[in-house]
DNA sequence: GATGATTACGGACGCCGTAAGCATA
DNA sequence: TATGCTTACGGCGTCCGTAATCATC
């Protein structure tokens, strides 16, 4: 088994098809076959089931060993490669409900003590937020989930990203104005457990807050007042952290109750981060409220 | 970079030297001298200091992520090779401070349920528990450790294993009798910074208890009633499970006071374990005092 | 019948071994 | 001077691409 098996797995699998994952990969349709035939022949396993493509019970374990293999590899390349580095560009990527106050206040820190540095903000989803640290496009993500109070977001395997919590913020339930729990003082999640939410992917708890929830709306967006909109607008609630509600016409934010669980902000780098995105860290962390 | 290429650079920062790295792998030393020099032009970093060989920052760094990276494959390989098997035999390591009624007792729940199995124990260190475990060698390792109380032991990657906890047990420190601290009730670790340990690599907490302790003898071995031997005879203090002590001639046993520390017992297997594993974990985890 | 995986085969590249070269203790 | 890493070079194996075959929708 070498990496190159592993990659081709996780294209397989991503792809559905071995010619997708071929393209992906650059190889022939021919060579992904061979390559795939091989490993399944070494591990004494099938891994794919073949027309339609779809990984075995095998091939899905070692996907999911084959991802975590190659993020860290990805992670050790891009340490060295910014090892002993003065970085000139420093990258910053920030989710949409990330806190994003901090940033500009970490960035005028850090503008006072390197002003040469130059400083790229970019939007990010929290989804992909690891794999671009891993990969070095990104040097500082802000990346926002939900959890229970001081857990932190399991973003990955523990200690291969250095990450710090910023910010927990409370949560509410966004309803639309004369929704009939908009009076409550509090909202427990199982109350809605049948009623309708805009299901956002892009979103952190957006997703699907109740396991099962029924959504008419899927909003594949990661834009706030369009999704407060669709929510003033009646095709369903959202869960969302306080501040992102705040002011919001046509919207009423209630408390969660229980289970009670928080809006988070992280932040995440390479371990051993230096210059620039160390400073960053520091800065992001002194105006956090998480000591 | 592929696996062959860690592998190698693990070997080496293990050998300490390309011939012995090139022995452990198989190759020639021209070969190992090959890879390097290949891993370190396509990294850009030097990773190893030559005459002697010694990893440079970069290779610490990298055989850091190389032994997590390889563990995981190995994991991976074992969990396909266990993957719908019914297996004959179970094999069971057990450290020599883990509670060893536990196995008993438990194996006795398991001869009821599948007398056929046929089992295997054997005695295993700590630190090879896990490297075991994940070659497939042992099928299940109770494993103890130091931490603080309702902590896991950071044995591996968070889930990257099974692992439960089974019991906790006070920490006294093991003195000869006459000691002058040993009519204490309790005793606090840096009250005997400056004491003489008798240093055991071999048992968990006995390594260095504090840090940049003293120790006049360092036994390399994992035999209790020959390290107890040793405290008795005035060599040096032992920190230990509150049971290892208990009835040994010329030890006077006191109760661990700050910081405050406990010894914990963790049973450890692949993830997905089935048939014999999974019903001997589940047999342990029963009669553990931890819920 | 078309899309897409498998198989056959050939070529090229990479990797390792042998052996000579070279630096350091 | 000896140990041990580096370099040169050659052969073998592996891996991928082309192309034909086969299976499934």
């Amino acid at each position: 088994m070498e990496l190159r098996d592993l990659r081709a797995v996780l294209a397989v699998v991503r792809a559905g098809s071995f010619t997708g994952a071929a393209a992906e990969l650059g190889y022939t349709q021919s060579a992904v076959s061979q390559q795939i035939a091989t490993l399944e022949a070494e591990l004494g396993h099938r891994l794919f089931d073949r027309r339609p493509v779809r990984p075995t019970p095998a091939g899905e374990r070692l996907a999911e060993h084959a991802a975590r293999i190659l993020l860290r590899v990805d992670v050790a390349r891009s340490e060295l490669a910014h090892l002993a580095q003065a970085p000139v560009e420093l990258r910053v990527g920030v989710c949409p409900l990330a806190v994003p106050g901090l940033v500009a206040a970490a960035l005028r820190e850090l503008r006072v003590e390197q002003p040469t540095v130059r400083v790229t903000i970019r939007s990010i989803d929290a989804s992909s937020a690891v794999a671009e640290v891993a990969a070095g496009t990104l040097d500082v993500a802000l990346v926002d989930g939900i959890t229970a109070p001081d857990n932190p977001l399991a973003l990955a395997d523990a200690g291969l990203l250095a990450s710090s919590a910023l910010v927990e913020a409370p949560l509410v339930v966004a309803l639309p104005v004369g929704h009939p729990l908009a009076r409550r003082t509090s909202i427990d999640l199982d109350v809605l457990a049948d009623a309708p939410w805009v299901i956002t992917p892009g979103l952190p708890g957006s997703g699907a807050p109740v396991p099962g929830a029924t959504g008419s709306v899927v909003y594949d967006g990661n834009d706030l007042p369009t999704l407060l909109g669709l929510v003033a607008g009646g095709h369903g609630s959202a869960l969302l952290p306080t501040s992102a509600c705040a002011g919001a016409p046509g919207i009423v934010a209630v408390p969660l109750g229980r289970p009670t669980l928080v809006h988070r902000t992280e932040v995440l780098a390479l371990r051993g981060a230096t210059g620039a995105t160390r400073r960053m860290i520091g800065a992001l962390r002194a105006r956090g409220s998480i000591t």
